[in-house]
DNA sequence: CGTCCGCTTGACGTCGTTCAAGTTGGGTGG
DNA sequence: CCACCCAACTTGAACGACGTCAAGCGGACG
């Protein structure tokens, strides 16, 4: 490692020693393009932390929404329902997540936003952030580039949905979370936590639950992966890779410019 | 009709008689939020207009992206293929989509983006864009909710392929044109045209096209709608939503403050 | 200790795919 | 103007993935 990347580390976590909150914020996809100014900025707008409990509706469609919140800890998710009641996750939220910053612009939101697990969530109220658009353009394409980046996953979440089959798109959805996860660091050789029920994982993917039983018993008995009381196991992730069609690009590690190759 | 609508009506004929090539961007979700600065700005940032002929690859995944374009005629498509080569199309593209916007806050695609039939654009070059987010918080505000536009149409898409059968995932996806060219002024009496195969809608609504041209039969059968040599007929439109669980809610008709009721 | 929710497995039905064989129609060249 | 061509569209028959229905299991919590 060379001096001035150790030099680098260093003083990101000087950073990070001032800023806990926003800690993960784009953490691996070129937060590191955020200067000081930024991070102290968007760290003081911060308005409250605040602790959920799971299976909490934090913002239901249609309600004018007036902050946004990051979250810190724990397993959040959008979803839609349709008139019969059936539920259709079209995104699920990991610790550094800004959940519902596209809230600021839409001004409401066309989808429900819910946690599945306790968390905590650090609040930004819209304000704030209409200071930072007026006065902070570089910290305000940073926030932009972050709603692109669910915007891109829902794009990866549409292909799975409609090219793959139920082992793909199963399989799919854990390389995703084992590559998401891996990025805040919570991921050890392997293992990660998402403690979400086979029914949630069943009402993201498009299958039933049934089904969903029976998919996740065939990656187990050949080996892929286990899914057990909120614990997943990634045993053979090339095979898991290959089953779906995974190619991480559109997660954007590095941040925007990197396969862009910035001039 | 009262005067002052009457005199709104006017003042954005004018307004437009100025700014031919943004016409029918945001038109009928909050255009009128834009004020004649924004607009003329936006005009003004137009570098140049571009005929393209139909079935063009107009940016690659992984290419550096340095100018945005706004369609002013035609259709196009987004879209990503897995490694065999099937394609799924995540994107429809009508005139006053802002297509790849997105490009300039993530610099470069993670998908393809490609035209159907013969198109117009109008290209923006980054440059510009980086201004408006300098100086003008305001319209930078409207060119970031666009975006959130296509990831709102994003979500749908996911619901459409994880919760709906053929029948409805066709019907689904004809409601949304039909929705989104009437806002453009393309639909007349439940008649527009949509120039794409039937190959092109199997790769949207994840089905082969063996199957797409038997739901179409279906639905031409009970009288629901027709769909020939590119040109849609919705035959019987509230049996069409219905079938889709059609709640157009999600395209923001009126703009980002309407359901919210902004105090 | 009982209850409830989520997990698990089996049997069977159905929707959509696959494979295969035409048909139609817009575009091109003789 | 006609003949030809090719891509897109159309239809049929058989197969298979996933859904549905039903029953039983297991662990957490009151």
């Amino acid at each position: 490692m060379s001096v001035s990347a150790v030099d680098t580390l260093r003083e990101e976590r000087d950073r990070d020693a001032y800023a806990p909150h926003i800690r993960l914020f784009l953490k691996g996809r070129g937060r590191e393009a955020m200067t000081p100014e930024d991070i102290a900025t968007l760290e003081d707008s911060i308005d409250v932390v605040r602790d959920i409990p799971a299976r909490t509706i934090v913002n239901r469609r249609e309600e004018r929404v007036r902050s946004s919140s990051l979250l810190l800890e724990g397993v959040m998710c959008r979803y839609m329902d349709d008139r019969q009641g059936n539920r259709q996750i079209v995104a699920f939220h990991v610790p550094g997540d800004f959940v519902d910053l596209h809230g600021f612009a839409m001004r409401h939101l066309d989808h429900d936003v819910a946690t599945l697990t306790p968390v905590r969530v650090a609040l930004v109220r819209h304000g704030r952030l209409e200071t930072i658009v007026a006065h902070r353009p570089h910290l305000t394409r940073m926030l932009w580039f972050s709603t692109l980046l669910d915007a891109a996953m829902h794009r990866e979440w549409i292909f799975r949905l409609g090219r793959l089959d139920a082992d793909g798109r199963v399989a799919h959805l854990f390389c995703e979370l084992h590559a998401r996860l891996g990025m805040v660091d919570r991921v050890e050789q392997g293992v990660f936590r998402f403690p979400v029920t086979q029914i949630d994982l069943a009402e993201a993917v498009g299958i039933t639950p049934v089904h969903l039983n029976r998919v996740l018993r065939g990656l187990r008995e050949r080996g892929l992966m286990t899914f057990r009381s909120g614990e997943v196991r990634i045993l053979d992730h090339p095979a898991l890779v290959g089953l779906a069609d995974f190619d991480p690009a559109y997660l954007y590690g590095g941040g925007p410019s990197v396969a862009g190759r910035d001039a």
